[in-house]
RNA sequence: GUGGGUGUAGCUCAGCUGGUUAGAGCACCUGGUUGUGGCCCAGGAGGCCGUGGGUUCAAGUCCCAUCACUCACCCCA
């Protein structure tokens, strides 16, 4: 009975030394992107009581209703592990009363998020995004302040094949009198339509908009649009929009059959997507959601937010990172030169020079390999000899470059040296 | 939840219509240099051929089941 190793769970991954330096690269890019625009960044808990979650995202969105990593508590509480942001940073904005400490809140984040889906290309179960969340305004310019600042990263980035679509849900208002509308217009052929669009039908008209079936697809270009609808405010809105992305050079594409999955989005909502990606092509998505402050008990107050997955940025970006090379290496040949080069190596290190040594008590050739694999500038060889004298045996890898230096000056002899 | 594809060395894969000790490249280790890396050369280690069952004189190869991975549907980042 030989024993099964545990493995880590279906849709999970472990991010390895090979690859966690370009998480890194990534995630400072954000951070330095979200900061030249102001933005700060908010730290929300793993987990949160199921119940927002009811409340914002929708019970009938897919989210909810199947995706959600929810529990009960040994204290009888049900609690949900997060599977989105912008319910937390909500909940967050509102017990934290920061609207009452600035008129305007610019918050971003980069958090893991966990969705009971089956994986594929692009899909994880404990997935990564960023994002941010602007609670305050209700004016255009912060769309338009988002949405650049979503484009902004990905330049940074060097993303090739994005489009940007855009489009408007409307007002609470326009889109009561759109859903009605669709309604009437596809009554008659409720037959004919998918078993999903059906059900949408009963619950989530908006929705059918993002049939993939063709026949329903040119069954609703005849029938009512959402633009129709349109509140004359709606209007102005999107239209201001438009203009200010044009006057910032910012391209998309208009999109009226953009509806998104979950319940709080209005007016303002976006996707980018990428050509270089399978089925999941969708890297970034938000909108506005100028009703969920009031709706999750908050003073009303407008919100905007995107969020992009990182995973699938890590797909699209394939740029080779420049891995992290060693600068130094010390070998100690024998016993007494062995316990010396550990001090030696200390001293390197507290001045800020990357310094490794063999752990394993490997012959010298192997430990010059190990050198060499490391990326090290330099070798400080030193063995009876140069024990002997007082001295240390210098190698310039690129070189081959020797020479011998008095011990006591290891330190500003090495700090002399470009080790770049 | 549904469908397709794939499971052979640490990694990428070969192994033809079933046939004898299961291979390659890369990586790893040792040696070629009494204390010197990369390149080169020589050698070495490393495989319940995913797992269980079946067909057969004979199974990595065929059949069934199961598990895992993967892609896609649904939906989303």
């Amino acid at each position: 009975m030989s024993k099964e190793p545990i493995r880590s769970i279906k849709g999970t991954q472990d991010i390895l030394p090979d690859q966690s330096s370009r998480w890194q690269t990534l995630e400072s890019t954000i951070r330095n992107t979200m900061h030249t625009y102001d933005y700060f960044e908010i730290r929300t808990p793993a987990f949160e009581n199921t119940s927002l979650f009811l409340h914002s995202v929708g019970e009938e969105s897919d989210i909810v209703s199947k995706e959600m990593y929810t529990w009960i508590d040994q204290g009888g509480e049900n609690l949900t592990l997060k599977p989105e942001l912008t319910a937390p940073v909500t909940r967050a904005f509102i017990q934290n009363n920061l609207g009452g400490l600035n008129p305007i809140n610019k918050l971003y984040y980069i958090d893991s998020l966990f969705r009971r889906e089956r994986p594929q290309k692009g899909r994880y179960r404990q997935f990564h995004q960023f994002g941010v969340e602007v609670f305050g305004s209700e004016f255009p310019e912060i769309d338009v302040e988002v949405i650049s600042l979503a484009m902004s990263i990905f330049n940074t980035l060097e993303l090739e094949g994005l489009t940007l679509e855009l489009n408007s849900i409307g007002s609470e208002d326009c889109r009561n009198n759109f859903r009605t509308a669709i309604k009437e217009y596809l009554k008659p052929n409720f037959d004919k339509l998918s078993e999903t669009s059906q059900k949408r039908f009963k619950r989530n008209p908006l929705r059918i908009l993002d049939t993939k079936s063709l026949e329903e697809k040119t069954l609703l270009k005849d029938g009512p649009q959402i633009s129709d609808y349109w509140t004359s405010d709606d209007k102005d809105h999107f239209n201001e929009v438009c203009e200010l992305l044009d006057k910032i050079n910012i391209k998309f594409e208009l999109s009226p059959n953009l509806v998104r999955g979950l319940d709080y989005y209005t007016r303002t909502t976006f996707e980018v997507t990428s050509n270089l990606l399978g089925a999941q092509n969708a890297i970034c998505g938000g909108g506005r959601y100028d009703g969920l402050v009031e709706q999750l008990g908050g003073k009303p107050t407008p919100g905007i937010g995107f969020a992009a997955g990182m995973e699938r940025l890590l797909l699209v970006n394939q740029k080779s990172d420049e891995t992290i090379k060693s600068q130094i290496y010390v070998i100690g040949l024998g016993d007494s030169a062995r316990s010396l080069i550990i001090n030696i190596a200390l001293e390197l290190r507290q001045n800020n020079i990357r310094t490794s040594f063999d752990l394993l008590r490997r012959s010298i050739k192997s430990q010059m390999r190990d050198a060499n694999k490391l990326g090290a500038k330099y070798v400080i060889i030193i063995g009876e000899e140069e024990l002997a004298k007082n001295i240390a045996t210098i190698k310039n890898l690129s070189n081959s470059d020797q020479e011998q230096i008095p011990l006591d000056s290891i330190l500003s002899h090495i700090k002399s040296l470009p080790l770049k």
